[in-house]
DNA sequence: TATCTGACGCTC
DNA sequence: AGCGTCAGATAT
């Protein structure tokens, strides 16, 4: 047989099992199949998606062709192959896991799976096989058959007991799979009438209508009005879609599907761009203009104060991108939070930016995916996945406020969006910009060794001061005998804040502070049947519920454990500061945004716009008050908690603290007015309030990276996290044990320690325990390797998390 | 001894 | 991931 064109193609399956190329005739008529193609193929019995990533000339002997070509482009350019390789092998994931990442809802086609009578069946034979069955079986067989391929939702309908009987059915080959192959997330079509004559004609048929024929007359003089119509102005025509049909039949005018590019944020209101820049935005610009024009990687760290400008950097960056002709992924940490900066962006770039968010359908993905890969868009805003985004001509990546760890995924592949987007930037020779005003101690560390430039902005917009924060000892303050949640100089604070008709925020740390629910008699805790933890008490509806699970649970009258009748809840909720706030202050217009307000769509945004436009005085709620707004009316900030999450055994604790502070402090003082913030705390001589207060940057990192060298963390090395699971807790600490020592005899490389295994934090979560063991490398590639060749990744009960964010 | 359930392995 | 094969367990 002769060597011909075969395709090396990558099946989208997201198992590790089948990690390799698969070889593929390619047929004539598919000869514009390149590398990037997204294709159908036969695999097994089955059809699947894959992805061409090599051509070869190879004798065909036993290889199937390829069945069709899903788009008529390659999806994947080359530096988007690149990442993906990239990405598996720094993950340990497979190719095809990585790949998927790049598509809109991981997969360009959708199986229906559908049953038929295969051709040959023996009708005697099934005759038999039924006679011992009831008569249903025979009913639900001859519709099959008489029906053709039938959807198992259509046979639903036929029998509440289907499932049984299709089983029957396949096991004695009665009846067979045939699935249907649809393609997903194409473009949404709008149709298109226009006149198939010319006007004249039009008019004269018009002329001749019958007079009755209203619908007919109605539709050609719109048209000979209009030159063309859309199904939305045929509705409002009151035209029936027969009538066009018709229409179309004789030749009088022609229906066209079009495709449409649907925007879901059009309605979002603009924010003008302020285009005068401060001295320390103009520094910064000069070096970045340069680096964007030179078209090699470069990677930039840019540390600016809260308030200093760095959208305003971002912009004017991405616009030089664009003069360029260069695309733009500006990645931010949750799209939710961060309506502001899209809306600047918005302003700025109008029809040019594409805003991907979770919410998005497949299609809506999938319309902004194409805008920017035909280049009718040049900038893509949105969270981490905003990175997979197929853009041909990658000239920028910005990621602001890279300190974030939702950047981090926390399922399977557990990438983090600053890696990737290294990666990407490197491969495509772009830029890359790391905004934050806390960069993580790791990235602050690259950047002091020259892997990235660093980039400061010390100042605020206009030379703005920053904020006066008190630090307020809560043990004094109990001392002298407040026991309130709400410290004396808050109190103050806030009063005169309310006097002079500005706002403040209240922001409560909640970590492990969630209201939970003890008996006062015997101290048990409610916990949750399913998980290992604690079930939190929610107010509005009175009932305890498990965060990690949902399992919800009514509050019992008497302990499960004592029997007291002695059952309180616990712990300073949002609710409860609530509370507190309105017995001080009951004329303040106070509006809570914590899980409780906001698990509608974009109910932060209409939160934060309530609260801006005036509505209310006190904006109180969790993390999310502290992050991505800018509201001018804002002089005070009160923070309850400030070392809630100090006590974490957690060694990023200090980290996020001081993160979640700097943040928080931030939000105060944005316009033209002071602001002044108070910290609650019972570790006031602790670094990262210290440091927090004085908004001190260097200071933290300083006595922060002391730590992380004397205790050998990152960055001085990387994390490998491997976590067992089962749902028999004997068996889960046998195997982790197993899995710690086969680890410790093979990973014999220098400068690696292996911890554990310890049970994790949550020891149990939906019945399935789960035990950890923790890497800490200096070699993070050769273990990979090392791990990779194991072949712990393709056991189903082991998580390999590289560079984890959670270590508990 | 016939049937069922679960581990293993293959898919170009 | 499916889906088929094979072997061991279980009902008959």
């Amino acid at each position: 047989m002769p060597d011909n064109a075969t395709a090396q193609v990558i099946i989208n399956i997201p198992t590790r099992k089948i990690d390799k190329p698969f070889s593929y005739v390619i047929p004539a008529h598919l000869s514009a199949i390149t590398i990037g193609w997204r294709v159908l193929v036969p695999f097994g019995n089955r059809r699947v998606e894959g992805f061409v990533v090599g051509l070869e000339i190879e004798s065909t002997q036993g290889l199937k062709p390829i069945l069709e070509a899903l788009d008529n482009y390659p999806w994947f350019d080359n530096n988007m192959l690149a990442t993906a390789k990239w990405l598996s092998e720094y993950y340990l994931c497979s190719l095809a896991e990585a790949m998927r990442l790049f598509i809109p809802g991981q997969s360009g086609i959708k199986i229906q799976k559908s049953y038929q009578t295969p051709a040959e069946l023996d009708w005697e034979h099934a005759a038999i096989l039924l006679s011992k069955k009831p008569a249903e079986y025979r009913t639900i067989l001859t519709y099959i058959y008489e029906h053709g391929p039938v959807t198992l939702n259509n046979l639903t309908k036929l029998s509440s007991q289907i499932n049984p009987i299709i089983k029957f059915f396949l096991q004695h080959k009665l009846i067979i799979t045939a699935n249907s192959i649809n393609k997903r997330g194409q473009a949404a079509s709008l149709t298109v009438i226009n006149l198939a004559v010319s006007r004249e004609v039009a008019a004269d048929t018009e002329k001749a209508l019958p007079k009755n024929n209203t619908a007919q007359r109605r539709l050609l003089q719109a048209l000979l009005h209009t030159q063309e119509l859309t199904t939305v102005e045929l509705r409002r025509l009151a035209i029936a879609p027969n009538t066009v049909k018709k229409m179309a039949d004789q030749g009088l005018v022609t229906v066209r599907n079009v495709p449409v590019f649907r925007n879901s944020y059009a309605g979002l209101n603009r924010q003008a761009a302020n285009l005068s820049l401060t001295a320390e935005q103009l520094q910064v610009l000069q070096e970045l203009i340069p680096a964007i024009r030179n078209e090699r990687y470069s990677s930039f760290l840019l540390h600016g104060v809260t308030g200093s400008g760095k959208t305003q950097v971002y912009i004017q960056a991405v616009a030089e991108a664009r003069r360029l002709n260069k695309q733009a992924i500006v990645l931010v940490p949750e799209i939710a939070l961060t309506s502001q900066i899209i809306a600047r962006f918005q302003a700025a770039f109008d029809n040019d930016i594409v805003v991907i968010h979770s919410k998005l359908s497949v299609g809506e993905r999938y319309d902004a995916w194409r805008r920017l890969q035909t280049g009718q868009a040049g900038i893509v805003i949105g969270a981490r996945s905003a990175l997979f985004a197929p853009v041909n001509q990658l000239g920028l990546i910005i990621i602001d406020e890279e300190h974030e760890f939702t950047y981090k995924q926390e399922e399977a592949p557990r990438y983090h969006a600053r890696e990737v987007a290294l990666a990407r930037a490197k491969f495509a020779a772009a830029t890359v910009i790391l905004g934050s005003a806390t960069p993580s101690i790791e990235t602050y560390f690259q950047a002091l060794q020259g892997r990235h430039k660093l980039l400061s902005m010390k100042k605020r917009v206009d030379d703005a001061p920053m904020p006066s924060v008190t630090v307020v000892d809560m043990r004094q303050e109990l001392a002298q005998g407040r026991r309130s949640v709400i410290s004396l100089p808050l109190q103050d604070m806030l009063t005169e804040t309310l006097a002079k008709k500005e706002q403040a925020i209240i922001l409560l740390n909640r970590r492990g502070y969630s209201t939970f629910v003890l008996c006062r008699e015997c101290g048990h805790v409610l916990t949750c049947r399913h998980c290992d933890i604690s079930l939190v008490y929610h107010a509005p509806s009175k009932i305890l519920r498990c965060h990690y699970c949902q399992e919800k649970q009514a509050v019992p009258d008497v302990c499960p454990e004592c029997g007291s009748r002695y059952i309180k809840y616990f712990g300073t909720g949002t609710q409860k500061v609530e509370e507190a706030l309105k017995g001080l202050f009951p004329l303040a217009k106070i509006i809570r945004m914590d899980q409780d307000t906001t698990s509608r769509k974009m109910a932060h945004a209409k939160i934060l716009s309530a609260f801006a436009a005036g509505s209310y005085d006190i904006l109180l709620g969790t993390q999310m008050v502290a992050k991505g707004h800018d509201i001018s009316n804002v002089t005070a900030v009160g923070i309850i908690s400030a070392d809630t999450a100090l006590n974490l055994p957690d060694f990023r604790a200090a980290e996020k603290t001081f993160a979640l502070l700097t943040q928080a402090a931030g939000r105060a003082g944005r316009g033209s007015k002071t602001g002044r913030v108070v910290m609650q705390t019972y570790n006031p001589e602790h670094y990262a309030i210290i440091a927090g207060a004085e908004h001190n940057y260097s200071k933290f990192y300083q006595n922060e990276i002391g730590f992380r060298q004397q205790l050998c963390y990152p960055p001085y090395t990387s994390l490998i996290k491997i976590t067992v699971q089962s749902d028999n807790e004997l068996t889960v600490h046998r195997q982790a044990s197993q899995l710690a020592a086969e680890l410790t005899q093979k990973l014999s490389i220098a400068d690696t320690a292996i911890i554990g295994p310890f049970p994790a934090s949550v020891n149990k979560i939906k019945d399935i325990f789960r035990v950890n063991i923790l890497i800490k490398t200096q070699n993070l590639a050769a273990i990979t390797k090392e791990i990779y060749s194991m072949n712990i990744v393709s056991r189903n009960n082991v998580i390999v998390d590289i560079d984890p964010v959670n270590v508990l």
